[in-house]
DNA sequence: ATAATTGCAAAAGCTTTGCATGGCC
DNA sequence: GGCCATGCAAAGCTTTTGCAATTAT
């Protein structure tokens, strides 16, 4: 994800273009994964350490708002964001905050099918997502 | 789930029986949906008003920790605990703060088989949890 | 008896807010 | 020009921590 189309996307989401809303953008995408506000503060020292705090967190409110990002749950309690938007899982590491993305077309399939024919009760389903938990395998 | 219950549980844990701890279990049943801590601590005061906001939080991290207690993770960032400890899914209303429980053998077969025969490249599965979104009917 | 738990209050996160300043369209 | 976003610092909320006093086993 290039600048250009940093620009373009808040461009089509009505979002006005400021160098902090762009350089968050890219602060995300360079960590790559799920990072916490925190992460994106450090991030941003490196090349733009003008940017305050609470922009950060305003800017990531904005960009939730408008679903350029989401939010990730963690177990800490800690907000987390993801640039990913497609429908996609999550893999969770039992022993380190790693956290990442696990896309299965086919899995979802089966989810939704499934889904279909056995109806849950007093609930319209809008959204499944798996959190998968376990170890990465280090080999 | 009675208090002699509760004691058993306790006991069986290898932690000590308080009047703070017996009481605390107790809120969380009464309470029966997934409480905040601060939820806990309101239900409290009705019958133990004395009962301190630290020794909520290290009784929950406590019960947490010997596997008594689940902490369910929000968007929102707050932690809310689950006293239901067989594996189960949850239900998240879109509108509002509520998260029910789901249960489906059936369904965690589907999923358990699916992953045996489609193994995640470096990644040992521990447990899998749904995340379903989406809105209760009110009728 | 002794080891663990509680209560209290202070502090530590992380996140939000208000308002004046500055920048985008 | 007008409105929106930013910066800064202060405040808010939830949660954690330390330590002396108390309680369970």
């Amino acid at each position: 994800m290039g600048t250009a189309e940093i620009i373009d996307k808040l461009k089509q989401n009505n979002l006005r273009v400021t160098p902090q809303r762009v350089a968050i953008f890219e602060a995300i995408y360079a960590l790559n994964n799920h990072p916490t506000a925190e992460n994106i503060i450090s991030q941003l020292q490196k090349n733009h350490p003008y940017i305050s705090t609470g922009t950060v967190y305003k800017v990531l409110d904005t960009l939730v708002a408008s679903k350029l990002l989401i939010k990730v749950k963690t177990e800490k309690g800690i907000l987390r964001y993801d640039p990913v938007l497609s429908t996609h899982h999550h893999l969770y590491c039992l022993e380190t905050d790693r956290i990442e993305d696990y896309e299965d077309d086919e899995f979802d399939e089966i989810i939704n099918a499934y889904f279909e024919s056995n109806k849950i009760k007093n609930f319209q389903i809008k959204e499944i997502k798996l959190q998968i938990t376990g170890n990465f395998k280090t080999n």
